[in-house]
DNA sequence: CGACTTGTAACCAGGGTGTGACCGGGTGGC
DNA sequence: GCCACCCGGTCACACCCTGGTTACAAGTCG
């Protein structure tokens, strides 16, 4: 999908002392847009739990004897991550036992930083290929609509808006940047794929859609904002039926503050 | 979790035509219980499907210059096989390339057997525990139905709602993923193992096959719900009965009755 | 007031899906 | 070894939904 995967990018922590390594190392990752990090000493199991990684690379080296226990707990706690073991001259049955372990792949050093980060992005891969399904992204919620990305469908409560694919996407994108005015030139690259022709009304037509099918599941919220000449913005309101302050619309208030009560 | 599991040995393929290299890893295999053969020559991408393999283990060398086209081929169109290059001496911009394109571990020859089976079996490793992680449950249960995994069968209270093996398989990975909508892609990818091409029905006619099984097994309810232009969702929902309304036929509607006509 | 932009409704073609039939290969019984 | 059966997978056909266009009304801005 698209260029700008990077809704998450990977997330690696090295345990090495080697500073000159850790430097070249950490300019490549940052080229590469990783988030990445140094551990100096073995930190406790829990500490890298919360760190939410997805690769550790560990130099056994840095942490003696104690190295293989320590990389036997790590395998075994946290099964998820993939663990990468870059350290010095080894033997066979040295690195058969790591791999045993649980190490997902066993790098000699000296080692190219750059087949590093492949191996690590291999190891990535594969993790997260296989946990691909398990990643629940919470609904986006406005007003009294919930947009759920794995249903690829809107609800309000839990009734369906019985939208269509395109008619999903669209209040998705819309939604993702709630607040935001998108020009229709901008809404039509993103969720059909391609630069739309001067003259093209399908923006239009599917935001009616959209809004005859939100009034209908959700009469008293306005959430698709015309903004003449420009396009679109989405932004949960709640259609006050007492006459207070005529304040048309202005704020762009992502949803900070919402009126609770209904 | 152990060596010698039974249940379900890796499976290992080898692209490679250095005999002495084979047989010392063949013995190497048979000792620790492996499936495994040899594969003269670059096998057409369907024939490798059809073998079932966890690994395959490729020496560019013996493929040429088409050897980067295979092994981009192989890594594209069976994203969940694992994949090890095993070859001769490389520049480290050669081992990225390979790990980049898909595979998940770079061996330069020569290299020990023990070593290579190692590194195998932690490619392995990754996909059979997302595997082994959904066998652990006991019987999912929706509606009358129990789907146990130990069985590879559903029940409807104790009669066999006698599904095929595919059929299994693919309840099981909708119901594993219950309420959430599956794309037909992905479940292509899930069930059959590789990379689904446009235009195959298999899923569809699958999904006829099994919905015909329930509602014999389970007239009152409906499991599998189409989702157009997206794929399938697996949720139990009762008919509902009868009741008192007159009304010969029609009724039944799971959307909300908006009288919307007439 | 006029030109342009947007809302609305109806319409139609293309494609996605349900469904039954068919076929080749594998398996088990005889 | 032969044969019947079962299973997986493809094909063809029918049907319906969806997406996108067009035409016209209503609204907005200069």
């Amino acid at each position: 999908m698209g260029s700008s995967t990077g809704q998450s990018p990977v997330r690696l922590a090295v345990l090495d002392s080697d500073t000159g390594f850790l430097q070249v190392l950490a300019n490549r990752l940052d080229a590469a847009g990783w988030q990445h990090r140094v551990l100096a000493s073995p930190v406790p199991i829990d500490a890298l739990v919360s760190m939410r990684l997805n690769v550790l690379v560990i130099d056994l080296a840095v942490l003696g004897p104690a190295g293989w226990s320590y990389l036997e707990k790590v395998c075994d706690r946290l099964p998820s991550l993939g663990v990468i073991v870059c350290t010095g001259r080894s033997s066979v049955s040295q690195r058969v036992r790591g791999l045993r372990m649980g190490a997902d792949d066993w790098v000699t050093k000296p080692c190219h930083p750059e087949e590093l980060i492949a191996r690590a992005e291999a190891v990535a891969r594969r993790r997260r290929r296989a946990e691909a399904a398990r990643v629940e992204v919470g609904p986006v919620v406005a007003g009294e609509l919930a947009i759920r990305a794995d249903q690829f469908q809107a609800f309000v409560g839990d009734a369906s808006v019985d939208l269509t694919r395109r008619e999903f996407e669209l209040i998705q994108l819309l939604a993702d940047a709630s607040g935001q005015v998108l020009p229709r030139e901008e809404i039509y690259q993103r969720v059909w794929g391609y630069a739309m022709v001067h003259g093209d009304r399908s923006v239009d037509v599917f935001v009616r859609k959209l809004r005859q099918k939100l009034e209908r599941s959700s009469p008293r919220w306005r959430y698709i904002h015309t903004h003449f000449g420009i396009g679109y913005r989405f932004a949960a309101e709640p259609l006050d039926p007492p006459a207070v302050a005529p304040v048309p619309e202005r704020a762009a208030e992502p949803t900070p503050s919402l009126p609770a009560f209904v």
